[in-house]
DNA sequence: GCCGTTTTCGGCCCGACTGTTTTCAGTCG
């Protein structure tokens, strides 16, 4: 049976959710949440760790009794102390938590005086009125609790594409920075670190006017609802559901504040960690000495400095030992989008494409590309009017006569390649050796089992012709869940053939993602960054595939670049 | 429940805003 590390971190999030709820010691409930977020930024299976015997306490946070029961969920499936606690409380309690404004202390009130189990036991409640008479609730906590449970689930549980989640950042910021009392402002959170997906936008500004520049900020067209509002920080919805959180600080603030809602709140916890080890102390306001004097804040440098570290870019705030690395001065220097000369993965009219070999070639020459490749579909995937063999040569014929037209710019014939159910590849091995670049991708068959999977792609990827390996996992972000594969082995393969792994560039691909991104350039495997454009505009989304690089610690040396 | 140049007990990151209170608990990030 196989146990994967989500499994593992939903039943310690269940048994933290239900210990709070019953009121249990609360650093012992943290405990249970470090060790589920450990868990899920592991790169690793934890079931194969405890397979290879590995010993589980030397990862941070893991003791002898954490450590046994991930043993127990990998043997059973299920974890005794979360039955026992189940026999307590309803588990049903747990989604309860998940509505804005409702914690454990009032999840646990709610069960206790009104028996209110489950998301309709709530809604029969409110509907009663009954919710306001409770101690230390009142009409306008029921009125609140009434809004979040509708919007809990008209909104659902998506987080937004950063680059959606930009095109709402940029005008908002642009509208701040014309308010004359604002000094600096900057988009911080998980915006700023690029991850792929973002929940909610934060916005830092500093000002000598706080109270002014919020009131300003609540002005901002957009808005539909401001959901709280104080002197130093306002929280608002906008019209497309977006929450934005601002905050005002003093500039010499700046860089502490910036730090601290950039985030990661790992990055954060291990950075003041570190600091009371010195008997200093981090705040949203500075680093602080043993008399509450200010030694550094005015500047993210300035206190990374402070800690002897190198700067450390966004991207890497994880908490997936940057900070040691820094203090090492062994930060990797991470790619930028200056750094790739081209793009391996473009499509046009001859398959899927919406634009003409022609036009896409123009629009990547004023992207100041040096090469692009063409890689249309092979013929398999019905819908898509991909090329066959003969597809295939005259394409390449009429590719050959475009390019004796160019001076520097180069254009690689390529084919997207179809991986058949067998791991055998939709086109003869004459045709694809007439061609400078293959990629192959999975496009059926997505719910094999993992052996075969596995098995399948690793035939593909140890075809000779086979240069790179396609959004490996095919997950498309809140739509398609990745296929079942064996990375590791994957990237194994992959190594010994000399064939690169795609980073692929597409906002709602990001396919491989950062983490395994990070896993592949410690085994050596190459990567490859690109757009998978299917029409001009969209090669403009390379940078998105340039942050999760950056995220996954590359440097130029490990993508292939030119 | 974890952890240790304060090592086997006693700590564990820190502050803003709201609503219900009348000094603060609860929630959020």
């Amino acid at each position: 049976m196989k146990v994967y590390n989500s499994e593992i971190s939903d039943i310690f999030n269940k048994v933290a959710d239900l210990l709070e709820i019953n009121g249990s010691n609360q650093f012992r409930i943290r405990a249970y949440r470090e060790a589920a977020g450990l868990v899920t930024n592991q790169s690793r299976q934890i079931q194969d760790m405890i397979e290879d015997d590995e010993d589980l306490t030397k990862l941070p946070g893991i003791g002898d009794d954490l450590a046994a029961k991930m043993k127990e969920i990998v043997e059973t499936g299920e974890l005794k102390q979360l039955k026992e606690l189940e026999k307590k409380l309803p588990i049903e309690l747990t989604q309860l938590l998940d509505i804005e404004g409702l914690g454990p202390k009032r999840v646990a009130k709610l069960y206790q005086q009104l028996d209110i189990q489950s998301m309709s036991d709530l809604k029969q409640s409110l509907e009663k009125g009954e919710i306001k008479d409770l101690e230390g609730f009142g009409e306008k906590t029921q009125k609140n609790i009434k809004q979040a449970l509708k919007e809990y689930h008209e909104r659902g549980q998506e987080r937004t594409y950063l680059k959606v989640a930009e095109e709402q950042v940029q005008p908002l910021i642009q509208y701040l920075k014309e308010i004359p009392q604002v000094k600096e402002v900057e988009a911080a959170g998980s915006y700023r670190r690029k991850k792929e997906t973002i929940g909610d936008i934060d916005i830092l500004a500093t000002s000598s006017d706080k109270e002014l520049v919020i009131k300003k900020f609540t002005k901002y067209d957009q808005i539909d609802k401001i959901v709280s509002q104080g002197e130093t920080k306002s929280t608002v919805k906008l019209r497309t559901g977006m929450q934005v959180d601002l905050r005002v600080v003093d500039p010499n603030s700046y860089g502490a504040a910036l730090l601290y809602f950039t985030g990661s709140k790992h990055h954060n916890i291990e950075l003041r960690n570190l600091a009371i080890k010195n008997n200093w102390k981090v705040n949203e306001y500075g680093v602080f000495d043993k008399k509450d004097k200010q030694i550094a804040g005015q500047t993210e440098e300035g206190i990374y400095d402070l800690f002897d570290a190198q700067y450390i870019p966004p991207e890497l705030r994880e908490a997936r030992g940057e900070i040691d690395a820094a203090r090492q001065n062994q930060l990797p220097k991470l790619i930028t989008l200056k750094d790739l000369k081209g793009d391996l993965q473009m499509h046009t009219t001859d398959s899927d494409g919406r634009y003409s070999l022609e036009k896409m070639v123009e629009a990547a020459k004023e992207m100041e590309h040096q090469y692009i490749a063409i890689t249309d579909h092979s013929a398999y995937m019905g819908i898509t009017q991909g090329l066959d063999e003969k597809g295939v040569e005259e394409q390449i014929e009429k590719i050959k006569k475009l390019n004796e037209k160019m001076d520097s710019f180069q254009i690689l014939s390529g084919i997207e390649v179809d991986v058949m159910e067998d791991g055998s590849l939709d086109l003869a091995d004459e045709t694809l050796s007439k061609l400078d670049i293959v990629l192959c991708s999975v496009h059926t068959k997505f719910n094999l089992p993992r052996k075969e999977q596995t098995a399948r792609v690793i035939k593909a990827i140890s075809h000779p012709a086979v240069n790179i390996l396609s959004h490996p996992t095919t997950r498309i972000i809140n739509e398609r869940e990745p296929i079942d594969i064996d990375l590791e082995k994957i990237f194994q393969t992959a190594k010994e053939k000399q064939v690169a792994i795609e980073i692929n560039a597409h906002p709602s691909r990001l396919d491989i993602n950062d983490r395994q991104a990070k896993e592949a350039k410690n085994r050596g495997v190459k990567i490859a960054i690109s757009t998978d454009a299917h029409r001009a505009e969209e090669l403009h989304n390379l940078q998105y595939g340039i942050y999760q690089a950056r995220r996954g610690w590359l440097e130029p040396v490990d993508v292939i670049i030119a």
